[in-house]
This record gives C-alpha cells, structure tokens and sequence, in this order.
DNA sequence: TCGGATCGCCTACAGATGTAATCGAAAGGA
DNA sequence: TCCTTTCGATTACATCTGTAGGCGATCCGA
C-alpha cells in the first residue's frame, strides 16, 4: 500500500487529480506543465510506471486507455507528510512549523489559518 | 548549494551532526542504528558520495580522514521542508498542519506548543 | 482500400541509490 | 623484516528515475 511516487510521476498523478475524470494519454501531456518540455512519449513512460505501481488504473476505450488515479491524494499526501516529519523532526509537527516559520516567516494569513485549525482540534 | 541527500546518506549526516567533532569512517560505522545492517564499506561509499556531493569534508589525520558536516542540519532541513510544503502544499504551511492533524490526531502537547510557536511570532 | 496518425508496449540509456567486494598502499605487531 | 590489519579508492551491480525513440497494430480520412 506504500506507494512511493517519484518528482516526475507526481505531475502525472497531479493531472488526474485535478482533472477529477479518467484522461486518455494524449489528455494527460496536454494537461502537463509545458515548461516540464516533456514529449508525450515520456508523459506514456509515467503512467506506465504508475500503473505498474498500482498508483493509477486504466480502462480501455476502444483502442486507447483512460488513466484514472487508484489512490486519493489526500491518502498520498498524508502518508508523505507523516514520512517526512518523521525523517527530519523525529514525529514532532511542532518543529516544522517552527523552522519554517523562522525561514520564511509565516504571514498573517498563515497564522490565522493554523491558530483556527488549532482552536478546532481542542473543542 | 543545493545538496540533495539520499535517505540512506541521511543516516550518515545524522550520525555526524549528532557526535558534533569529526569521526573516522569506523566511528561513524559505530554509530549507525544497528537495524541498517551496513557493512563498513557501505559507511564508506555514503561517505564518499557525501564528500562528492559537498556535504561533508574530511581532514586527514595521518592515514585516516576524520570527517565533518560541511552543511548544518538546520539549513538542510529548512531546504528540505520548503521543497516538501512546495511540493505538496503549493507552499502554504496550514494545509499541512491540517492534514497531519487529522491523520495523526496531535496531542495537547503538539498544540500547545505550536500555539506558542504563533504566539511569538505575532508579538 | 490505403497511407498517415495514433495507441500501448518494449527498449534505451545515463545518472542516482542501496549495498557491497576488491585492491594497492601503509601501518603496526611479531 | 614480514604478515595481518586497516585505509581510502575503485569497481560492481541491480533497481529507480528522467527522458525518450521505435515497433507492430489499429483506426480514420481520402
């Protein structure tokens, strides 16, 4: 269940995302990044390899195939998010927001935003 | 300035960061979580790729070389945190916290502590 | 019906990664 | 002075990633 998306396949599984239909292959490179400057022949190789991941799955139409995520991104993204404040902040969130609190220094949108998430979880 | 490290050269920089003094290839072997199970010569490939990549320097003592972070921890892991909410956040902090909340279900600590983390920056 | 467009599949190939073995030089103990 | 240990450097090799090109089959327009 441990799907591991690589940089270039994640614009792939973006495009079906976003779509929130199943795209045939030529649908997906037009719905690509163009400054990506991929060919569709490299957008064909990602979703091979998706498919092969068990990240996606297709539907034949005819001749072609439909590409439509297997998994949901909220899923995906979760279960990165966990990986990754695991790697570097031993499982704390709070020094994340710490770091990159200082880097970037958080607007007051941003602070706004965490502080009613926050008051949320308490009640 | 943009050093990408693997997950298994990260093992290698924490093992640096953490003794804070430059080590020899068999101290820092030493000092690798066990459960990796690497033989010293994979401790000296991580070594060598690190010092390719520029994110460690040696110093030899005599026939040895004593190695050294040439990053500090918290640069990279800022680097690494404002690429990871970039990727998957469109750089907004909140939908993270959000996400990781609901996941993981933050303590009262967690909490706590991030709203004192805002707190501060508000002042 | 026939030729070009299009499809998915297979192949290619360089660089990164994970995981090591080997090798020549040097150091140190017997 | 040798032999063993130990060092860093070099080489190995499978898998993954980024980026395609080519191939045989099929579809569609002329």
């Amino acid at each position: 269940m441990d799907v591991r998306i690589s940089d270039a396949e994640l614009e792939v599984m973006e495009a079906l995302w976003a779509a929130g239909q199943p795209l045939t292959a030529a649908e997906v490179a037009e719905r690509i990044d163009a400054d990506r400057g991929w060919t569709l022949a490299t957008v064909k190789t990602m979703l091979s390899r998706l498919a092969a991941k068990g990240a996606l799955k297709h539907r034949e139409d005819g001749r072609r195939f439909l590409y439509s995520p297997a998994i949901k991104r909220e899923d995906y993204v979760g279960h990165e998010s966990r990986r990754f404040v695991e790697r570097l902040f031993g499982g704390r969130l709070s020094p994340l927001v710490a770091r990159l609190a200082e880097e970037d220094g958080l607007d007051e949108v941003d602070i706004a935003e965490i502080e009613a998430l926050l008051k949320e979880l308490k009640s």
